[in-house]
DNA sequence: CTGAAAGCGCTAACAT
DNA sequence: ATGTTAGCGCTTTCAG
């Protein structure tokens, strides 16, 4: 059985097409022009018929979609589907859906994810991306299709951004690291060709150097922000000190390479925090469950999912085109057992 | 500026619009019917002008939209993010997109999952459902919308459904505690109202009445599959034994409350697995992190994404609609300490 | 091997 | 307050 149309519709209530589509729209001009006797039985009708608009026709029509496309890089980050899911709550709200796209952090995945924004009529992207230019981003202006940056990025390149602060969140995790009496802190980095990985690299080497604290070149670890490897590679750096030169702090990049620290640590005999402190960031729902709890930087991930696609579609559904905002969120500090 | 159309290819090679489509999209009768000079003139145009297809246009005309639409109830559940990893790798390959909805279990959301399927021509669903019932899913087969659901609850609905094996894992492990000696096996159980609490209840006291093994009606506790009070109602239970009636392992319906079981008894003094063993169901990473790491039964969730999203494509390019099938994933015993 | 043309369901300008 | 109608970009039948 075929679906029903405005046709049929208009057909069974007797009236023509245009009035179906008025009661579904409204008229630009924001007047009514339909009497609620008609528009009652329109809408009579609908039910009836089982009524439901068709997207593509729509869209073909509007050249619109209520489509917001998200591109992340790595969907077993459960940050991801937290930012995800807050994105949603607000975009289903507003009558929009998500098409969602894990780019495994490939450039290829990134580009995969713009054709298929273009050819979906997307009506706007959320983005945390690696690779993608200006020159990209310009090109998705010049269509038309707003989008907003997760992470500082692509501030600058002319779309809205929202970020955390994370000189101020790292500078507040070694205030909490030296309190604490430790003064041999290492850094397990990210990925440091990935923005984040590099932002937190070199925050950590200037926060340590202005506190007068030692950075030793063997104090660094060069993770990629994944868990693979990351356990045995730690246990086979954590051997290569002796005891009195050993860090006593590992200020992991993420919470994932935290806690695959935190495995080779005690694999390796060791005690948390007595002999090695750790702590991540992120704070992702597993940094609470780890034995020991790991400290960790977080902030509130939903929030900020809602706080992009708002942003999103107000620039989508907005007439004119402010300047772009760079968003600031507040961060905090859950200090755990790990330290 | 606006985007190219296949008129605007059409004119610059010097073609109609039908022979554009066609080095598109080839013909229905297998034929080829462009010679390889148009064929070329029109791709390079097309590079030219950085043509892209209008998914709706498309899908307006075939009433397709290369779209699959997964539904899941907890994007906080890390279970998730996997499976959808898994069918976008699938996905991805064949030229479908996903449209990800979490339900947050509400059935709400699941109502509202189904009207956003239709409006979108929905090439195909797959599913995760509590609420849906055997009415919506006769709906959306009339409708010519294939789904494919996870877990057993769709079963026999006519849709494919794939699911963990649940006997043979149970087996396996009732194997793996009879082979390391024990004989008095408890059940930690989750919420039987729930169907995996169900069926992980009632498999275990046939396997066990199967092995001509007691189960006492004291050796099984009920639990909920949350954390929530499991460890203080463990040490009581567990309390309420005389050492020589003890059960001497116990099989906990996921690893969540296996864990707090863990503690429960490491509280009372209790060796693990000396005194009582402990195996749970999932294996959460968080199983591996555990003193002692956890035994417990686990499964490719990627693979299982991935296999939802080949065996919907199957149906969604299949000619023919051969009979539903319930697929069984194959599950992994991790044998760790606890056992 | 290629072209002409109908029409998918909808929106919105224009006419009544 | 409601109706008429063009046309969005595409696929596909039919006719060269």
């Amino acid at each position: 059985m075929k679906r029903a149309t405005q046709n049929d519709v208009a057909r069974l209530a007797g009236v023509s097409r245009a009035t179906v589509s008025y009661v579904l729209n409204g008229r630009n001009d924001g007047t009514i022009r339909v009497s609620d006797e008609t528009r009652k039985k329109i809408v009579e009708v609908m039910h009836e018929i089982g009524y439901r608009v068709n997207m593509n026709a729509r869209g073909l029509k509007t050249n619109k979609s209520q489509l917001i496309a998200i591109l992340v890089p790595d969907l077993g980050n459960p940050f991801y589907p937290l930012l995800i899911r807050g994105a949603q709550k607000q975009a289903h709200s507003c009558g929009y859906r998500l098409l969602i796209s894990d780019s495994f952090s490939s450039e290829e995945g990134e580009r995969e994810f713009m054709e298929t924004a273009l050819d979906r009529s997307t009506d706007g992207l959320i983005l945390d991306s690696s690779y993608l230019e200006r020159t990209d981003i310009k090109m998705l202006l010049d269509a038309g299709i707003p989008s907003v940056g997760i992470g500082p990025r692509l501030a600058d390149s002319g779309i809205d951004t929202i970020s955390i602060d994370q000189r101020a969140a790292i500078r507040s995790l070694l205030d909490h690291l030296e309190y604490r009496g430790h003064s041999r802190i290492a850094h397990l980095s990210g990925d440091r060709n990935n923005l984040n990985g590099k932002i937190r690299y070199e925050v950590f080497l200037q926060e340590m150097k202005s506190r007068g604290l030692c950075v030793d070149e063997r104090y660094i670890l060069e993770g990629t922000f994944l868990r693979e490897g990351i356990a045995a590679k730690t246990e086979k750096w954590l051997a290569s000190f002796a005891p009195q030169e050993r860090p006593t702090a590992i200020f992991a990049a993420n919470d994932l390479m935290a806690i695959e620290a935190i495995k080779a640590i005690q694999k390796i005999g060791l005690r948390i925090p007595g002999d090695v402190a750790v702590c991540g960031f992120d704070n992702i729902p597993e940094a609470e469950y780890v034995e020991p709890p790991l400290t960790s930087i977080g902030f509130d991930v939903e929030s900020m999912g809602k706080a992009a696609a708002k942003l999103l579609i107000d620039r989508i559904e907005g007439e004119s085109y402010d300047k772009p905002q760079a968003i600031g969120l507040t961060f905090e500090l859950f200090a755990r057992k790990s330290t």
